[in-house]
DNA sequence: CATTGCAGTCGAATCTCGCGAGTGCCTGTG
DNA sequence: CACAGGCACTCGCGAGATTCGACTGCAATG
């Protein structure tokens, strides 16, 4: 991976290899040295750009299909351009305002990551994909319900409103009578934190001895939260749409990576992989075409950007997946606003 | 819609037609009278098959591409073939218990659906559907929790463990300290009643004034059996799987109709409505071709088949969905078997 | 350096043409 | 009558062949 050599490229071979770019992101199709300088972008005569044209080719930014047509990025020009030259633009009033009412919606949560996804779908034109929030709510209450003599129902009601079940299996008929004085326990101990802190909290008070419970409690809250720490870990949820634009007439002669790319979309392993690269780095991440290992990936771009509740902690990804021929210029801050909003909608 | 002619058929027409109608699905490819002849199904010549054939066409059973072309089944002549004359063969043994092994597995019941889904994809080499269920479960448990003073937790504990959580919201602060004296009562009333049930008789019972209950938890009461109703009726959810099959070779000339047939797919719209006539129903049903209105639809045919719980009713429906082609004498008895086990293993 | 001109390359689109599969119809025969 | 044989005809399809156009690279020139 040596780095992209911009430096030494002279002002008027930045220019050609940007007007390639954004040409071939426009028609998809290779860009010749004529129309460029039919375009009146650059006064040059079309021998003289064929010369920057071979230098940039043998840079190993350009390449050309076969012989006898235009220029295309690679993906390390592609990634060039993304990285350095871009000009992005932030998206207009309109535009903002446009997504800010899709999602502001009233309606079940679900139903807002799931308009999230077809909008991403939409304002780029490729398929839209949301991880649903995996978020640590604080708590506000805990409440404890016996279901019969072996198992326990808690409810943990978060201080967002959200209300989750755990059901809590005891060995013996061990259940004592203490199952209310065991939730104001625990309600008083964990309002206000989130699952992860009110667990060692009470883990090491009952341990010190600390605790003012009686043994049978101190049992069951410490079955508990072990029952809690392992469901936390559920596997994450994506949501996908628009993955009819998938299938674009630049995809059709190669039905069968499409057919993978469909397929990953559906076990959501590889892909989602990826999304949790942009997770752990906290900020936009965007992967070209053969960039990623996984190969029915390869001519795929994916722009992702994790979202953020009301604290800024990251409780989710989203982005875009389309062919490597993304109008990144217009997509990068769709997804980046659209992160934002989603953000403010949930919370 | 007239009937079908298949009285005045004579039984080597019927027999001819069913070869071709056999021969057509096998290949894909329309078949002629030579291959007809000559795969000693029929001791007729050419020419004579030419005959009857020519005949089926003009019933309008079978149709030929362009006039050097074998014949192919309309998707009348498919109907027929369908309701009258394919030979279903039950699931080997084999072929069951690994339908049934793989529905076995453990684990939450949206892991099960999925798994049922993909099965379906796999056993019709189409793509599976599955509604989930939407049943009305009967009641346990009922137990209330305030959350503040104007909100009041509603847990509902299904006979089968199942869990759903309401919120129930006050208008003023008539909260009375009354919650367990309610919880108690409902608790007793709906026990071993569907949630309908429950809200009729505890309806009536505060009605005529019978119940146990003071002013406040009587009006309690009443709020949360408005609030439940209204929720049960949420949109049904359809879970998609395999949808990469739908995009062979055949496909291929019309990528549009792939197209709106994936955005169909998504929305869950259309192909609802049809799943929803089999459901209706109460029995397997075939859509074949541009039978069903929905323009995305003509060209793919759907089997759908209703699945029901222990107790026999019909909790929702699952499918397949594919080009006309499918092999319906293998398909229709996988998906009748598939719908049945998803039966028992939901309970 | 930039430009012009020229020769060369290669893919895409078009055309032709023969092959093969299959039909329809007419005619002969048990 | 029912069936089979024969024959002319129709198309779609795939294999070349051909043309066309869009490029490039290179050398010569201002």
């Amino acid at each position: 991976m040596n780095s992209p050599p911009l430096n030494d490229l002279s002002d008027r071979a930045r220019e050609i290899f940007r007007l390639v770019v954004e040409g071939y992101l426009d028609s998809g199709s290779p860009v010749g040295s004529k129309v460029l300088a039919g375009g009146g972008q650059v006064n040059l005569s079309p021998a003289s750009i064929r010369n920057v044209l071979a230098d940039l080719e043998a840079r190993g930014l350009l390449a050309a299909p076969h012989t006898s047509a235009g220029r295309m990025p690679t993906d390390t020009g592609l990634r060039l351009f993304v990285d350095a030259m871009m000009q992005v633009a932030e998206p207009t009033r309109e535009e903002r305002d446009a997504i800010e009412q899709r999602l502001g919606e009233p309606g079940p949560i679900e139903r807002a990551l799931e308009e999230t996804s077809a909008l991403l779908s939409d304002l780029s034109g490729a398929a839209g994909m949301v991880m649903v929030p995996t978020r640590e709510p604080r708590l506000a209450q805990v409440s404890l319900t016996a279901l019969d003599t072996h198992r326990v129902l808690a409810v943990l009601v978060g201080e967002d409103g959200q209300i989750e079940n755990r059901i809590i299996t005891l060995p013996a008929e061990a259940l004592g009578t203490s199952l209310e004085q065991a939730s104001n326990y625990l309600t008083a101990r964990s309002s206000g934190r989130t699952l992860a802190e009110a667990a060692s909290t009470v883990e090491a008070e009952i341990a010190s001895g600390k605790s003012a419970l009686d043994e049978a409690s101190s049992d069951l809250v410490r079955r508990g939260l072990a029952t809690w720490s392992e469901d936390a870990a559920k596997r994450p949820v994506m949501i996908v749409r628009g993955q009819a634009n998938l299938l674009d007439e630049a995809a059709l002669g190669d039905i069968e990576r499409v057919r993978s790319l469909l397929d990953d979309l559906e076990s959501k392993q590889s892909v989602a992989s990826l999304l949790e690269r942009a997770r752990r780095a906290e900020a936009m991440r965007i992967f070209i075409g053969a960039e990623n290992r996984l190969f029915s990936l390869s001519g795929s771009s994916v722009i992702a950007s994790p979202y953020r509740d009301r604290e800024g902690r990251v409780v989710g990804v989203l982005g875009v997946i389309g062919p490597t021929r993304l109008n990144y210029a217009r997509v990068v801050p769709m997804v980046d606003f659209t992160a934002r909003s989603l953000g403010k909608r949930i919370g």
